[in-house]
DNA sequence: GTATTTCGTTCACATAGGTTAAGAAAATCG
DNA sequence: CGATTTTCTTAACCTATGTGAACGAAATAC
């Protein structure tokens, strides 16, 4: 199949909107030529584990349908989620995908889900050959760095009840894709808390 | 005074260090004196707050001498530190420097200081005339983000006992530079608690 | 160098969230 | 569709960390 055909399906233009609206900028065709050239599609099913811990990960997803979370799992076993993402947008183990590391996360579908990958190898070539995708993954980490920080603040300073209530109000639209127990493992709670929380938060 | 003579103090060839090791290839002189001439330095005193949460925060600070951290105050006025900078690190509010919209944290030396700074504006020019900028940026903040990721993950996973062995191990020469109580604050306990936790940690 | 403030420690008590267990509700499978 | 598995809820009890207060040690100011 061409690569023209391929571009017709897989969301590749879901990611020349990604990009585009990063950098606040259009970028020419063969800019958007070089970036598809490099990222193959992948098609999970529902709860399929993609990314594992002590394994090389030397790509990075973008999600162009579906949901998926990532967690890291603890001495006794127990998973806590660090992450969601749904389409349009990115997700790895950025760990071992820049420092060429075995990995220390893991990542899997919440729903059946298309992804488009670029391996790091590609990721380098394109932006040693294309400045302009420096600049797009720049933007894309610093929005991802300054998200990321509020919420370790936030982990601080708020009770898992506030940070439940933000985030019905920050993200309604993952209640409906999410279960619960990822929910509380997002928040860093147990999933009977997030019931007890629950319970609370109605009166 | 030139430039140049500047050059000859304030910590310029720190940066310079800084730049080339973080994107692992040297720059070349014209680039050098772009961020240079970009860059001006700054000298404040123990215990003075130079980054204050609703005003805008359009400069980061690289650190060329001295310590300080940055920190959220709650609705009870309590602080919570997230990150402590000292020589050859960057320290800012980059919610505010890169949305331009009114600063959410503070930040204040613990020892006399010294800094050069860069506006958001000529942060902006330097990305758009030299691509090694963008390039430099991407993997500052790249590397920025994987340590707080990793961060965020522990911070639910682990014991404060835990971090703070962590802690320990990590970044011993912090110790000797830092009070008790910044550290119980990055730590996300009280500095009660941590007493406690260091008495049980001798056992 | 003394006075004052800040910092670190200890303790008794309070509380948010964890643990274990059980049952109800919902989703999935055959 | 009914059977099975998974998820959600509730409740009683437990534990890590918070709270408030007191005191000595260290740092800072005058």
């Amino acid at each position: 199949m061409s690569l023209e055909m391929n571009m017709k399906n897989h969301g590749y233009a879901i990611l020349r909107n990604n990009i585009e609206n990063t950098i606040n900028l259009k970028i020419n065709d063969e800019e958007f030529h070089a970036i598809c050239s490099k990222m193959s599609p992948k098609i999970l099913k529902k709860n399929k584990l993609f990314i594992q811990e002590g394994q090389y990960s030397d790509e990075v997803h973008f999600i162009t349908k579906g949901a998926c979370y990532a967690f890291d799992v603890d001495d006794k076993g127990d998973k806590h989620t660090f992450q969601f993402s749904i389409e349009e947008h990115w997700i790895g183990d950025l760990y071992s995908f820049f420092s060429g590391n075995l990995g220390i996360y893991n990542a899997e579908t919440i729903e059946d889900t298309n992804f488009l990958v670029i391996k790091r190898k590609d990721f380098e070539k394109l932006c040693d050959d294309y400045p302009i995708f420096d600049r797009f993954f720049r933007i894309l980490i610093q929005n991802a760095f300054v998200a990321l920080q509020y919420r370790l603040v936030k982990s601080q300073t708020e009770s898992a009840a506030d940070r439940y209530k933000a985030f019905l109000k920050k993200t309604p639209h993952l209640l409906q894709r999410i279960p619960q127990y990822l929910i509380a493992s997002y928040l860093g709670i147990k999933p009977q808390s997030l019931s007890r929380i629950k319970k609370d938060v109605l009166k």
